[in-house]
DNA sequence: CTCTTGATCTTCT
DNA sequence: GAAGATCAAGAGC
């Protein structure tokens, strides 16, 4: 059956409550490829995400807390907001007990949801463009640091859980100088809306 | 297609 | 003062 499915062939399921992220971030990581990510009833299907732990030299929380990565030191479930070069911000989940400080960073999405209205915000048309990289898919969605700290299971936030379970393939992360060798880049294999793709 | 550069916020040295 | 979980535009091949 077609009916409920974006576009792309992906079945939303039910909306992810706060404690799916309250484990480890290298389970919940791999599990939201293929989830659905909603602000304000716009977005689509996560399919790149990178995992941070704080013992990770690459993860802002490595040093310690800072103002801005505060919210990482909290309890899982909430949105961690931050400005990128000093341009961009980028949305990270934030996993495991509070303190632990481990987040997971949404890098790609598939368009689904709201197409005029993301293509208006990033002044672009192609959909492979809209959403495929970490900056790129919050300005579409309009994230911003407004969001920063919100809950994830609730308004404008909806994430909503695969109904099947996608072909997950894993790699080393982009733009790192430090943590470069480790495999914690998540990705649904063969997407077209990937940052970059991932080796063979 | 690849390479280079500018934009300019937050943190660290 | 420099680097960084980025992106877009321009030059050159």
């Amino acid at each position: 059956m077609a009916q409920n499915r974006t576009p792309n062939g992906h079945k939303p399921g039910k909306p992810l409550k706060r404690a799916f992220f309250a484990r480890s971030v290298h389970e919940a990581a791999p599990e939201l490829i293929g989830a659905t990510l909603l602000v304000n009833g716009i977005g689509g299907v996560i399919v790149e995400v990178e995992a941070y732990h704080h013992t990770d030299p690459a993860a802002h929380s490595f040093r310690g807390p800072t103002p801005r990565n505060m919210v990482m030191f909290g309890p899982p479930g909430y949105a961690y907001v931050y400005r990128s070069y000093g341009i961009h911000w980028c949305v990270n989940f934030v996993c495991e007990l509070e303190d632990s400080a481990s987040a997971v960073l949404i890098r790609a999405i598939e368009p689904a949801f709201g197409l005029a209205e993301m293509q208006a915000r990033r002044g672009v048309e192609n959909q492979r463009l809209l959403c495929s990289g970490p900056g790129k898919l919050c300005q579409a969605l309009g994230i911003s640091i407004a969001h920063n700290a919100l809950a994830l299971d609730a308004p404008p936030f909806e994430i909503l859980a695969r109904s099947e379970a996608p072909d997950v393939v894993s790699g080393t992360r982009i733009g790192l100088t430090k943590g470069v060798e480790l495999p914690w880049r998540y990705g649904l294999r063969g997407s077209k809306f990937l940052s970059k793709p991932f080796a063979k």
